[in-house]
DNA sequence: CGGTATCCTGAACGATACTG
DNA sequence: CAGTATCGTTCAGGATACCG
């Protein structure tokens, strides 16, 4: 091998992007959280009881991540009963935009990645 | 409120997806492995040193995850001295493909992201 | 209604040592 | 070279109770 010098940091800015949108959306609610908001804004019970399975606790840190990333608005309305709803900013309109091809691919190759998995594991 | 009834199971499949994607690529390396692959195919070693920081345990745990899914190929080469290449599969390659928008989002967003997580935690 | 606070568990991850 | 085995730690997430 004689490309040992030149060949020093190969894609450190991707990696980077990589982290940032792990640390947006890797985590187990959020894109769910997200993907809800698509169809306009939710009070949080009612997000609470969209989101299957997820607790008081887990959508409130959830929504508290998301909020300060500038993906949704947490709007207080001081009305008779009190309530609060959140939205999807426009930059999280977007970001749910980006992750739908991911989202394809997954339909398109759920029945594929299964059979795979299932021929390892065979094995 | 009178849509309480027929409200039930909104977006069941939405969900299971997302959890397939998230169980495939929401890890702390697989999409950083995946990458790297891009390019061509890689020994262990050679990975081992372009993805930084990596435990050469999570980068055998990591590629055996990526193999069960179908999207990496591991072949042993029977040299002196023998060695280990892994390959992007077709669908490891669409997998790729289907991550470019959002790792191109996170590129135009990036300064808006950073910029907005400062204006929360200054508050 | 929309949260906080506290405690706890399990899985993910890292460090290190050893091996065909 | 390309792993496996073992151990220790950290941290995301869940359960529960309380609050303005």
């Amino acid at each position: 091998m004689t490309t040992t010098d030149q060949e020093r940091q190969p894609v450190p800015p991707e990696a980077r992007r990589i982290r940032v949108v792990l640390g947006m959306v890797g985590d187990k609610w959020s894109l769910l959280v997200v993907c809800h908001l698509r169809r306009g804004p939710m009070r949080f019970t009612e997000l609470k009881r969209a989101v299957e399975d997820i607790s008081q606790r887990m959508l409130t840190v959830t929504l508290r991540g998301l909020e300060r990333d500038g993906i949704v608005t947490r709007t207080v309305h001081d009305a008779m009963p009190p309530h609060v709803t959140y939205e999807l900013t426009p930059m999280g309109v977007t970001l749910c935009e980006a992750t739908t091809p991911l989202l394809g691919w997954t339909v398109d190759h759920l029945a594929r990645i299964d059979e795979a998995r299932a021929v390892y594991d065979a094995r």
